[in-house]
DNA sequence: GATGAATGAGCGTTCATTCAT
DNA sequence: TATGAATGAACGCTCATTCAT
């Protein structure tokens, strides 16, 4: 019952809105009552807590795993990672909507964690490109902090966009944007 | 007045969001009351639709200033863009912040406005995009909308993070956008 | 409006208890809807504090002026205070109710302010019976803190049984009990 | 399990107060669950009126054995009965706020009951006190139905303030209380 | 132009109680 | 005996909006 609510309320969330969604639109959806979802969570916050716990640390779980391999070069651990972040707005994309734009609905605790957990995952990434500067794969002039922020946007702004069902897959998206980063768009 | 109320009210936004700011906030933090408010303005939505329509439309129109200009090569008008959003989100952050996030506060009709306004400024980017292809300044290969996606989401991605008064201007970090966006990152 | 609220609340108070009666009620008796309260009072606890702060001080201030008229003897001065405490009873026996069955029901800041109060109120009783004893219209061997309160009891005690329209008047009452607590009830 | 589902709940009742007090809490605290306490108690309220019938009855029973020793003067008499209140509020002293503040949450029936122990409870003093007056040890002039409620106002009241581990002793408390009734406060 | 009293619909939350197991 | 999922009614409170002045 928990994870049926968890999941209606992302579908809703993601539609509405965390704040035009009332409680009483979440159950009555699921034909159970107000006092059920009280049993379940002790506050709709917490619902959107779990939603947004859910989601990152799959995240970091996955990046963590991608980036401990020995075997694989910063270019590919590189791809690898946009094509999860672009793989996950695919397969779960309301989570990753209300990942995104629900955050200022969490309390300030709670979006401390939550924003700490994004801030690793993006160390993770400057910790990558450093890797690469180093070793030679990317140019030395880069500005390590800005170049990670502008990948992330890259991948973190098709949740605005990207639709699992049109002209063009996760990977290949994932492809096209990795192309990009590292050879850009100019004809050398 | 009305432009007090305004401007107040995009700090507000900003700081605390939408929903969570009430017309009495605003009121009484200009030491004016509700009716005041309602002299000026139909609807809270009314005045979220005039925070819209003055981030978008002066976006709009600086970039079709841009655009016009035929002494300048794409790439040029590339940059001049990527400074433009950039340099907007550095000097009007707190409307950029609503502009991004509170979309879903709107009226649907309203949506559908601002929707259309925000696809005209991707469009005219994916038009420069193709022009720059055909004249030889951008690799034929490129697929025009998803890089152009990218494109957005570097530069918009960066109302999240940018800090006008952080180690880097805004023209600075417009610079290495544009420089990874035109030659990659990876060592040729 | 607001004393109208203030007035039907401690009457539905009075007879259903606080925690009982709900805002609904108290609008639904006098044709005005929720909102009209909060209006006027921010909190279902602010106006309960209200209704303590007016018993309370009006007490006190009574008190005062009996205290520092120097023409009276101790005696005639603890006559007059019984006689204000039954009186005050009889004439406001709601709100007097609510002064000392509800008080749990205010936030503890503003239950140290009343208890604060009615603490000086109880002080210039045993500041009285001392000076009582100190120019010999009192036994010298009281124990002055305990007489006090059972001065107290005596009084305050007939919030609970008081029928202002019974056998015995408000101050025949006082009488009564001044009347004990100087002679006893012995026979000598 | 039912006595201490009773124990732990009056100590909660006292400190919280009956309605702030959840089934929950109560069942909480103690390592069970509601189910539990519905085994036992067909209501909460009927909890509340075991609480109030546990003290009164206990009162009732032995001011009975008081009263009954017929080698016992009325001053006696009373002196126990003082006595007996004030240890009484010494030693139940949760129970005894919980009976003396809480009645109104009973259910009209019981309440009823409740009232009519509490009226034999005084009826039994007023006798008290009529034989006392009869007999000549007390003043014959007395009006006993509000002498005897000045009694137990003294008595009563001290559930809100007597403290067992403060300066004086209950059973001191009590011979200061009954001195005073017997003979008064001022200087024959 | 501006006020402020009043509305009314809705929201998040609580909690005593029930009942199948 | 005891559990725990589920109910449903109520509650305190908020707030955008209206409107007579």
């Amino acid at each position: 019952m928990k994870e049926k609510i968890t999941a209606q309320s992302i579908r809703l969330f993601e539609k509405k809105g965390f704040t035009e969604t009332s409680i009483q639109d979440v159950v009555d959806s699921l034909g159970v009552t107000k006092g059920t979802f009280y049993y379940y969570f002790s506050s709709k916050e917490e619902l959107l807590m779990d939603i947004h716990l859910g989601y990152i640390d799959g995240l970091l779980l996955y990046q963590e795993q991608i980036l401990k391999d020995a075997s694989k070069s910063c270019k590919e651990k590189l791809f690898e990672i946009v094509t999860m972040l672009i793989t996950s707005i695919s397969s779960q994309g309301a989570a990753a909507k209300i990942f995104f734009r629900e955050i200022n609905n969490l309390n300030s605790e709670h979006v401390e964690l939550i924003v700490q957990k994004r801030d690793q995952f993006r160390l993770n990434i400057e910790e990558l490109i450093r890797t690469g500067v180093e070793n030679g794969e990317f140019r030395p002039e880069l500005d390590v902090l800005i170049i990670t922020m502008a990948i992330l946007g890259i991948t973190n702004w098709s949740y605005q966009w990207f639709n699992p069902s049109g002209r063009v897959t996760d990977r290949e998206v994932a492809e096209i944007f990795v192309e990009m980063i590292l050879k850009g768009i100019q004809v050398n």
